[in-house]
DNA sequence: GCCATATATCGATGGTTGTCAATATCGAAT
DNA sequence: ATTCGATATTGACAACCATCGATATATGGC
């Protein structure tokens, strides 16, 4: 495999990788966790886990904090939403440009049917 | 890495990839494109495309179909749909970030796995 | 049957990745 | 400053993966 330069797949594979998916669900559940409780529920190393933050980081799907002497990681939610439109620009036949898009707590006019159904 | 038995890690890996990807975005566009298609349009050999599209399989995010000599492979709704549903698993309930926004058409989609909208 | 086309499998190989032990760095408190 | 707890880095190693050439299998037409 080359470089992975490409941000999306830069993101799947940050992901595709059971340590790192358990590590990022953790962050879903609440925000803010330190370093140190991953090497609890994770079955790996220290260094390990280490490793594994890195690899989210530099793939923009955590951020990190220091407080103190210990390191506080969040999820990114940017990476968060590049992976939901990735899964929607896949689905077939149903395209949304993205002028379409409201953010999800807007109740938003119920008119405007924009996209085709999809068909089979 | 150990053995990938999770079904969720076996689809991101499966996407984590650039040739793999490439395909699975042409099949997004136009449903059923046969296999020889893809040797043109990605740039690798034939036995490397029909070693990528046996992962789509085995994964799950393709189907395939015998037409006199050749294959055609089409997308499976229920692995893009299982795609959208992590995305929508990692997002924190309390705020609502930027990037995550959803079509006007499709209000908070549901746990449905499969299923593009098909409205009336 | 024979040939051509399309797709899949096999075997080998170079590159990538996940893992750990050992060590280094950083921050806080004594 | 020294010591301690937390995190990051290094170096090494095994396992995995993407890729190819060669070959096998399948399908259709002759």
């Amino acid at each position: 495999m080359k470089r992975q330069l490409d941000p999306d797949i830069l993101l799947l594979s940050a992901l595709a990788d059971p340590v790192r998916l358990t590590i990022v669900r953790q962050l879903a559940d609440c925000d803010g966790i330190c370093a140190c409780d991953f090497t609890d529920s994770c079955d790996v190393s220290q260094p390990t886990v280490s490793h594994h933050l890195k690899v989210l980081r530099e793939a923009g799907v955590v951020s990190s904090e220091r407080r103190g002497s210990q390191v506080y990681y969040r999820l990114a939610p940017a990476a968060i939403g590049r992976l939901a439109a990735m899964a929607r620009e896949l689905v077939p036949g149903d395209f949304i440009p993205a002028g379409d898009l409201i953010p999800r707590s807007r109740p938003a006019a119920p008119l405007s049917p924009g996209s085709p159904a999809a068909r089979a």
